[in-house]
DNA sequence: CAAACATCCTAGCACTGTTATATAACGGTG
DNA sequence: CACCGTTATATAACAGTGCTAGGATGTTTG
């Protein structure tokens, strides 16, 4: 049986982290085990191993690709902050196992640090350009808002059918008065 | 050597739970395991399952104690809002590891549903009670943002030192005008 | 052609949650 | 007092986890 003829690291990096990602999407996390995972790839899990130095290191490669897809999909939408407000909360409905390895699984991505990776930087920026302040507090307000609303109805904790109605009372308040 | 003299299942159940807590406090949530826990109990494994179904169960349990703490220390702040918030976000602070088996954590307490525990519906109205409105619309959205607060600040993703003024911030929002 | 290299798989380690089995102590009955 | 069943415990095992060393296979180079 030959070995198959070995692509680059990069483009193998990227098709395990989109299998990691479509498992995870369709199983849950839990379901996501090395073995699993290489099964499915048709290798074995040492294969793994030479792409990621462990399984941590794999989430994270997923959670960066949900950054990146999260400021893409904000940066396609309006800047007007009810349209990114929607867009953010659509994108964490659609994947909601993406957003759980952004947010809630444990991570080793730095954050408001100085080697925060530049997707991350991109899709907060992707919230702070439609509720622009002189600190950045306003913006760090509003995606906790965002944040809450959406890891609280991915874990079906709030009225389910109000959405509308929380999303526009959230904005209203975040763009009513100039603050200070 | 004799079997040590049974207490009742509740008072065991309560402090596995205690200890469970204090254990995942200390060293996270991933250093709770069975073994570990039972031998800090002195016991052995089989005996946390007379007490409990599974480790699920015992993480529910002590995301349960976590809400009944979390209602009373709503209860004993003062009812405006802004106390409340603050109230709220220290809970949040000083028990990270808590925090997060009530919601970051997989768990298997309904919330929105007609069997939500007590122990969780009180919690809620600790928050409701601070930002009523017809319909709950407002609470609701007032707890997306402490939440949202609580937990972005826990995995250190917004600007330490200014909790502060996002504080006050989403305190002027949430009571600035009586919304619709 | 032969040596060196890269890649892979097999097999295994230490650990996890969980469970079946066996042992020891207690409480009540003859 | 002797017996027995219940109960609570510990021992040991099972399947599955993340991870890693060692040997076998193919490809490429001298």
């Amino acid at each position: 049986m030959p070995p198959r003829p070995a692509p680059d690291l990069d483009s193998r990096r990227d098709l395990i982290v989109r299998t990691a990602r479509h498992l995870a999407e369709s199983d849950g996390w839990s379901a996501v085990t090395m073995r699993r995972l290489a099964g499915d790839l048709g290798v074995t899990q040492p294969v793994l191993y030479s792409a990621f130095p462990g399984r941590q290191a794999l989430l994270d490669a997923v959670a960066l690709t949900g950054f990146t897809d999260l400021a893409a999909a904000l940066g396609a939408a309006d800047p007007e902050p009810p349209a990114r407000m929607r867009a953010y909360l659509r994108f964490a409905a659609e994947h909601p196992r993406l957003y759980e390895a952004m947010f809630s699984l444990p991570s080793g991505l730095a954050f408001a640090a100085e080697d925060t990776p530049e997707p991350l930087r991109r899709a907060f920026s992707g919230v702070r350009d439609a509720f622009p302040d002189e600190d950045g507090t306003r913006a760090e307000v509003a995606w906790s808002v965002l944040h809450g609303l959406a890891t609280l109805e991915a874990g079906a904790r709030l009225t389910p059918g109000r959405a509308q109605a929380r999303l526009e009372l959230a904005h209203r308040l975040l763009t009513a008065g100039p603050s200070t």
